[in-house]
DNA sequence: CTATAATAAGACAAAGAGGTCTGATTATCC
DNA sequence: GGATAATCAGACCTCTTTGTCTTATTATAG
């Protein structure tokens, strides 16, 4: 797994909302069924998100969650950020104490080329690109969750 | 943390057996001692080395651990696949279950690209080239161990 | 103002990864 | 063949992550 499951539902959680209409807010409740996350891991995660300015919440009686910024300026990266640490990236990928430029560790040149990489795509793709992409998606969860129930 | 502790401590241990004088066995406990990795815990990682010939165990007085293969031949990627697993960068970026090329999340395509790039570098460094890098590293170590130590 | 429907928050349980300890096994040297 | 020096192996502990449960808190509708 290259990422925390926290990490993993984050992303998946604010791509479900950015998929629904605009301004509604979202339960949590219907974000855990529709893609399967355990309901009270999920509330943290969202928790979080809001603490970090990505959602609003709306307590009490026709609340729910909704996306602050516009969709098209949360970059995939900005999620990864916030639940897994800015600095997930940076860490030397051998597990040397005190790697960095002026002391690299035998495989930091390489490393540092895949990075440059990954960052740009994860820089690159927003929330918004991928919510289009979600709907046929969601049935074949719902296929899966119903296999494994039955 | 990209890769398992694990397999940070595999690829170092490799990567330091690799840079002694070849065909003569390295303890076990010199590897420890020289990289500050918890004596019994690399104990295990060896061992799971040797069972995936990538290292031959030499049991009794002047006893230790060689490497079988060339070193040329060990690319980083052999050890990351028998630490984490041969499926490691295989599953799904967004944890969704069931997302495969015929049925891809919204974020597939791109970690395909990433995918590529990244098997392609792990794929290309042996082991060897990176145990000419090692000596000054081990100073550098030594000296953070050191100062933790004070 | 009260009932209700929602999130917020914190305590707690379970599972897995990381790390430690102890004893068994095995090869070599004398 | 006995002492010794090394790995091997498995039980066990600890910490982090993941997941669950229960109780507050808050906003709205009527």
């Amino acid at each position: 797994m290259i990422f925390s499951r926290s990490c993993e539902y984050a992303l998946q959680a604010v791509t479900f909302i950015a998929a629904q209409p605009e301004n509604t807010p979202v339960l949590s409740r219907d974000i855990s069924g529709a893609l399967n996350i355990p309901p009270h891991f999920l509330g943290k995660i969202l928790q979080t998100l809001v603490r970090h300015n990505i959602l609003r919440s709306q307590k009490g009686k026709s609340g729910g969650f909704v996306i602050i910024r516009p969709a098209k300026e949360i970059m995939l990266y900005d999620i990864i950020e916030i639940m897994d640490g800015p600095d997930y990236f940076e860490q030397c990928i051998m597990g040397f104490p005190g790697c960095f430029d002026h002391n690299p560790c035998p495989a930091h040149v390489e490393w540092n080329e895949i990075k440059t990489v990954l960052m740009k795509l994860l820089n690159a793709r927003s929330i918004s690109e991928l919510s289009s992409d979600l709907g046929f998606k969601l049935d074949y969860i719902k296929k899966i969750v119903d296999k494994n129930a039955s």
